[in-house]
DNA sequence: CTGAAAGCGCTAACAA
DNA sequence: TTGTTAGCGCTTTCAG
C-alpha cells in the first residue's frame, strides 16, 4: 500500500551498487565529489527518507526515549513532558509517551513493551499504586539506561531529578500557620510514594518547628490521588467530622488540590488550603488556592539531558546524582 | 550494552531450528505439541520478548499509530488521547504523540518523522498556523491512512471526526442573547481553522435567528489561540475600546477561554463569558465561564477506530464519512 | 573510489 | 514435523 523509497531505488536508477548511495548519503570521505553530488541530488528529488525501523534493527538502538508518566492530562506531567521534548527533540530522540493512569498492571505492560521496542533509555515517574520495581530493576539490570524523576524508586541506582518537595512541603504547612492557623489536616497519596513521603515530612517539619504537635488523624491518604471523587469526597468529610475540626488544609498533589476545591465547594464548606499544583489557572480559581508550584518543565529538561548523558556514555556510569530542583510558594488569598 | 534475548538464542539452546522456534512460538499447527511446550516453557523461563524492530521491518508495518496535536496540555487533546489510546491500546497499537505547539514548521517535521518511522496510520489536528497541507496529501496519495479529528482539512478525502462545533457555537451565542446580552463579541483563533470557521458560522446564525447584526468590530483573531497572553490581551482591550463595547464575549477555543477570564480578571472587567472548554475544573472559576463542552474522549476513540478500519482494510477503502458528535452547554453564572 | 556480501531478528516459502 | 534459505532496509567489513 505505502511504498517508501528505499536505498535500493536510488541505487537501481543510478546504476550504483546500495553500498555506494549508502555512503554517499552519510558523506563518506571516500566517495567521488561527483557521485556524492549526483547520488544526493536524486535522494532529494524523489525524497528519500532512511528508514529507522532498519536502522533501528542494524545499529541496536531507537533515538528514541520512553516516557512512563501516571495521566497526560496534569499539568505537571504535561509540563514536564514539554520539558522532556524540548531536549530530545535536539538531540534527535523521539519521545514516546506513555500512561500509567495509576494503575501498576498498566505500568508493568508499558514498561515492558517500551523496552521491547528498542527504547533507548526510560524516563519513570511511577504509578501511585507501585510497590514492587521488579520490572524495572531486570531491565536496569540488564543495561537499559533509566532516569527517574518526580515519582522516584530509591532501590534502584541511577540519577533522579525531583522538586525539592520537603522544603515545599515545609514552606506551604508553614505559611497556613503563619497566617494564624492551627489545626493543619494534610491530603495526600499513597503513602508508598517517594513524594508523599517527602510531602508528608515537610508537613510534619513545619508543625514542629512551629511547636505543633502531629496528629494522625488529621492525615488521610487517597489512593487514587484525586482521580476518584468520592474518594477525596470521603476523606474531606471524615477530617470535618473530626471532634476538633482542621482549620486548614495543606494538600499533596495536583489532582487532589482541585479535587478538594471542589469537595469543599460542593460541600459549601470554608477553609483554606494550600496545595501541590502546576495548574496555570490557579488565578482563576475560588475559593483559591496557595500553591506550591514544581519547576516541571526543568525537572523535564534536566531529567532528559541525564537520561541521554546516560545513553551516550562511552563507558557505563557509575556515579549517579539526585537533583533537586526548588519549588516555588504562590500564596493566594 | 543492552542484550536482549533473541530467537536464536532459545534454537541454539534447545538444539532446535530458529524457523521451528519461531512457529512454536506463533502456535501454528505444524508443529508437534511436544516441542511448542519446551520452546514456550522456555521462552517463558528466560523471559522471551519479540522484537518488534525486526517484526516491522519484516511486515512493514509497525503496530503503532502516529497522533498530531497541538498541546498535550490542553484539557480536550489529553482528553482526546485518552480516548485514542483506550482503543488503540486494545487492539494492539502503540501510540506516539507529538506536539507541533502550534507551528506549521513543527508539524511538518513531526509528520514526516512519524511517517518515516513507519507509523501505520495518522491521526491528524491541524496546527493552527496551517495553511498548506500538502506535507499531509503527499503522504495520503501514497497509500497511508490519515484520519483528522477536531481541526480537519476538508481538501484531504478521508474520514473526519469533529464536535458540532457550529451548534455549539449557536447554542452559547444564543444563550447569551437570552440572558439578555446584545453586543456580544468573538474571540476565537486562526481564521484558517476549520474549527474557527465552523464556530465563527454558528456564532453568525445566532445573531441572526435573534435579529442581530453581525458587527466585524466585533470579531477578533488571536493567531496563537490563547498560548500568548499579550496577543489575548490586545485583542480584548481593543474590544473594550470600542465606541460600544460589548457586553458580553463568545471565545472559541480552550486556552482562549482561560486566557480571556485571566485577561478579564486583571484588567479587573467584569462581563459575562462563554467559551469552549473542555477543562474539568471550570466549577472553580471565578468568574465563571459558561462553557461549551466536546465530547474530547470520544471524538479520539471514534477517530481511531475508523483510522484502524483503514488501516486493517484488505482492499482500499473509497467511502469516507465526516462524523460530527454533539457539544454539551455549561451554563455558570 | 566502488562493489559484493554478511548480518541485525524475524517470518515464510520451499525442501526434506 | 522440522530445517534451509532468502529477504525486509540499512551499514560495514572486506575485496577489488
Amino acid at each position: 500500500m505505502f511504498e517508501p523509497v528505499t536505498i535500493k531505488d536510488i541505487a537501481k536508477a543510478l546504476g550504483l551498487s546500495t553500498s555506494t548511495v549508502s555512503r554517499a548519503l552519510r558523506d563518506t570521505h571516500e566517495i567521488s565529489a561527483a557521485t556524492k553530488k549526483i547520488v544526493l541530488a536524486y535522494a532529494k528529488e524523489i525524497n528519500y527518507q532512511p528508514n529507522p525501523i532498519a536502522l533501528s534493527l542494524k545499529e541496536r538502538r531507537s533515538k528514541s526515549i520512553g516516557v512512563v508518566v501516571s495521566e497526560v492530562a496534569n499539568s505537571f506531567f504535561s509540563q514536564a513532558i514539554n520539558g522532556i521534548e524540548s531536549i530530545a527533540y535536539d538531540r534527535g530522540y523521539h519521545v514516546i509517551i506513555s500512561q500509567t493512569h495509576e494503575s501498576y498492571d498498566r505500568e508493568v505492560i508499558n514498561v515492558q513493551h517500551l523496552a521491547s521496542r528498542s527504547v533507548d533509555g526510560l524516563l519513570v515517574s511511577l504509578s501511585s499504586q507501585t510497590t514492587d520495581i521488579s520490572h524495572l530493576t531486570s531491565l536496569h539490570e540488564r543495561g537499559l539506561p533509566i532516569v527517574f524523576f518526580d515519582r522516584v524508586a530509591d532501590e534502584i541506582d541511577t540519577h533522579k531529578v525531583i522538586a525539592n518537595n520537603e522544603k515545599g512541603a515545609f514552606e506551604a504547612t508553614d505559611h497556613l500557620i503563619k497566617s494564624g492557623y492551627k489545626r493543619i489536616a494534610h491530603l495526600t497519596s499513597s503513602s508508598y510514594l517517594s513524594i508523599s513521603i517527602e510531602r508528608l515530612s515537610g508537613y510534619e517539619a513545619a508543625l514542629k518547628a512551629n511547636g505543633l504537635s502531629v496528629n494522625q488523624n488529621y492525615i488521610k491518604h487517597c489512593l487514587h490521588g484525586g482521580m476518584l471523587y468520592e474518594e477525596t469526597e470521603n476523606s474531606i468529610k471524615e477530617l470535618m467530622a473530626l471532634p476538633e475540626k482542621p482549620d486548614a488544609i495543606f494538600v499533596a498533589g495536583d489532582r487532589l488540590s482541585t479535587g478538594c476545591l471542589s469537595v469543599l465547594k460542593n460541600l459549601n464548606m470554608s477553609i483554606p488550603v494550600a496545595g501541590f499544583s502546576n495548574s496555570d489557572v490557579l488565578d482563576l480559581f475560588n475559593p483559591s488556592l496557595t500553591s506550591v508550584r514544581q519547576p516541571a518543565f526543568e525537572i523535564g529538561q534536566l531529567a532528559t539531558q541525564m537520561l541521554l548523558q546516560l545513553i551516550e556514555a562511552k563507558y557505563p556510569i557509575e556515579e549517579f546524582e539526585k537533583k533537586i530542583l526548588e519549588t516555588e510558594l504562590c500564596v493566594r488569598s
